[in-house]
DNA sequence: CCCATACTTTAGTAATCACTATAAAACCGT
DNA sequence: ACGGTTTTATAGTGATTACTAAAGTATGGG
């Protein structure tokens, strides 16, 4: 009962989250986000409540798609797999040109200042990634995959989730998905993994492992202060 | 000649800077500003002439600092100290609490909208960072510190402040000094450098290196989609 | 058919935004 | 002490911000 709405929902969702990515919460005024949903401000608030919480909406949506590509990506047999597939899906998402390029929660994460509270979420959402990539690590060493004492699967998973972050931020700016997959290839080189595909052996033991006292790309020869 | 200044002006830029810093520069307001430092609006036009061209003194200055302290770092004799020493100063500087939690450039970076053009200016500085970054590995190439092919310096250099971008992002939503620190560890590990400044010999050739077929941390057994 | 409900319209609200017009005040060289 | 110059204080500017009061319109259920 009662009057229909004269607009999609969800289709006005789609429409704040791409202002809410290219401008960021602060650059998109009210103006903005009504006048791009074809709707006046009182449906606005209406059907919303207020900026935050459609942006809350706007995050809740994005974190669903993003969760199911990531947990696929890292479903996969092997770790190498694992980290090659969520790396393409990354880099490709962060340089697709039907969005606007970079992440929308990166980019509306800085600063996590004391106002707008939002953003703790925005940080809880990033940890909860990095939780979801340690478990795949420690799955992996748990299928002896990796050397258990390798690295600590906290310090790995923070060190690729950084790295992720800093892709967003690099895709942001303009940086092309070529050379974001050159950069992705030479951590994967450094990880040892083979993202391509093919050649390569068994699971190495930790006594086996070049990376406890291995050979090092980045020698140290005469090294001291 | 003429009326003295009650304020003194670089003392401002560090009340501004701080923040530009914590708040980011939309939620800074001018009141925010002229509060801080103690003076009234018309005097701080007079000094600055708009909140812009602050924040382009604040950016230029904070610039300054921060490559004395990167090319410091850089200008180690080995390509492993340089990073190591590089990693160290930027966590240090991340996490320091004397200043606000991460960098005051990637706090204000995102999203590079078509407005607020001072977001190329930051854009460009990083990429000056990445440049200098590159020339230092292609020096080590140059030296034979490192397989000349094994691998592009361009996409070595951009994973690498990538992850520095992505340690700004970490470290400004809480993230410890000592989680950086280890997953700075891991990377340097994953690079072969032995930051702690001891053991290894003298820099490998091409052909004994780890880095072309070499073993893996990752294997990949039954690899294929 | 009519009313309760759901939504939209018009026309605003007070607050805050970056920024300034005007003129007084504080300094220097002469 | 005066003229010239620079910085100050007072008191605003119009524009934009997120948000709403009040009334009107369209629907489905009874």
């Amino acid at each position: 009962m009662g009057r229909p709405r004269k607009f999609d929902t969800d289709r006005a969702i789609e429409v704040a989250s791409d202002l809410f990515w290219r401008k960021g919460y602060d650059q998109t005024s009210l103006q903005d986000l009504t006048a791009a949903m074809g709707i006046s401000a009182p449906s606005f608030y209406f059907a919303f409540g207020s900026k935050e919480a459609l942006f809350m909406r706007v995050v809740e949506a994005y974190r669903r798609e993003r969760v199911i590509a990531v947990r696929q990506a890292l479903a996969r047999p092997t770790l190498g797999q694992a980290l090659a597939r969520m790396f393409e899906v990354v880099i490709e998402f962060l340089t697709d040109p039907a969005h606007p390029p970079g992440c929308m929660i990166i980019n509306n994460s800085l600063p996590l200042d004391e106002s707008h509270s939002f953003r703790v979420v925005l940080a809880e959402q990033r940890e909860e990634w990095r939780l979801r990539l340690r478990d795949r690590l420690e799955r992996a060493k748990a299928e002896g995959e990796v050397p258990p004492d390798g690295l600590e699967s906290d310090a790995l998973s923070r060190l690729i989730v950084s790295v992720m972050w800093g892709f967003a931020v690099e895709a942001q700016s303009g940086t092309s998905r070529e050379a974001l997959i050159k950069a992705r290839d030479a951590l994967l080189a450094l990880l040892g993994g083979d993202h391509a595909g093919h050649n390569h052996a068994a699971p190495r033991t930790p006594e086996e492992s070049p990376w406890r006292g291995g050979d090092s790309l980045v020698s140290t020869r005469s090294e001291n202060t």
